[in-house]
DNA sequence: CGATTCAGCCTGCTTGAGAT
DNA sequence: ATCTCAAGCAGGCTGAATCG
């Protein structure tokens, strides 16, 4: 069996299955994702550094079951670090190849503590962004559009693509094309593994950064904001952009008022940038008619 | 002040490692 | 070879906090 007619038959059959079977060893998908697809995977992939799990949850079933890649120097689990993942959507339309981040450990770090679901989806943002500065996509996906029905696993990739049964099933994937997307992906996990982990992470250095950001008062980061807008060359004054943080804060939908030339897209631009967030800035045009 | 949301806890179920 | 138990996973329930 190949990889795509693995993928086929679980997004065929995985809802019919979760309804007539318990989620064990009775079941033919279960046993073919936890360890059909991992013997296959192994075969294709003999290295010793990387270990390959398929899970579809115990005892009960998953909505979004997993095929992971872990390299044993970041992880084993999917709870915690960076690594390869195949996600199906709940709907089992869609499995994405992506490098994604578990969630868990970084939920467990935040338990009890206020908005603790905000925090996590910013730390998972800040490491996906880390990241995506630092490597090259190698013509993997990096618009947050990767959909399948869970947040922090979409928040969590940083670099993806899709496969649509529709694709599969039509031969517009090859088999090929999967193993060697993979094989893509691994290098990229490589790469990171290099960069991040034998070095940035594990340095004092690295780790005292990382204390200081997360330190950082509300005033000391506007103030960073706007000492970032100077740098680029525009001007605002500093009670301007405290003003409009404040109003962001009260209620996120602001209206900035002006003639045009004045900056306001500009500023929001700029302050997007200054937190590293230009990812999730968008521009959308707007006709007169539609205000 | 009722409705909604959310974190925390509990439950059900299986795997797999280690003890017996 | 069998038993025990922690880990892992998701769903459900509950009380507290927040919203409108």
């Amino acid at each position: 069996m190949s990889l795509k007619e693995i993928f086929i038959d679980i997004m065929d059959n995985y809802i019919q299955e979760k309804m007539n079977f318990s989620c064990g060893k009775e079941s033919r998908i279960y046993n073919l994702i936890n360890y059909t697809v991992v013997d296959y995977l192994n075969g294709i992939f003999k290295r010793e550094d990387i270990k390959i799990e398929g899970s579809c949850g115990r005892g009960y079933w998953t909505y979004h079951p997993w095929i992971a890649l872990f390299n044993k120097n970041i992880t084993t689990s999917a709870q915690e670090g960076v690594y390869i993942v195949y996600l199906f959507s709940k709907d089992m339309e869609r499995v994405y190849l992506t490098l994604n981040q578990g969630s868990t450990s970084i939920e467990n770090k935040y338990k009890g503590k206020r908005n603790k679901a905000q925090r996590v989806k910013e730390e998972l943002m800040y490491i996906r962004n880390q990241i995506r500065s630092q490597i090259d996509s190698r013509g993997f996906l990096t618009n947050n559009n990767l959909i399948i029905g869970n947040e922090n696993y979409e928040v969590g990739s940083i670099f993806y693509k899709m496969y649509s049964k529709e694709e599969l099933k039509n031969d517009l994937i090859s088999e090929e094309e999967l193993i060697e997307d993979l094989k893509n992906m691994l290098i990229i996990y490589d790469e990171y593994y290099n960069k991040f982990v034998t070095t940035k992470y594990n340095t004092e250095e690295g780790k005292q950064m990382e204390k200081f950001r997360e330190k950082l008062t509300v005033k000391e980061q506007l103030s960073n904001t706007y000492k970032y807008i100077l740098s680029k060359g525009y001007f605002y004054t500093y009670e301007d952009l405290c003003n409009f943080y404040l109003s962001l804060k009260t209620k996120p939908f602001v209206i900035l008022a002006g003639i045009s030339g004045t900056g306001k897209s500009k500023l929001i631009r700029l302050f997007a940038e200054a937190l590293n967030c230009s990812d999730r800035f968008y521009t959308i045009p707007v006709k007169p008619e539609l205000v």
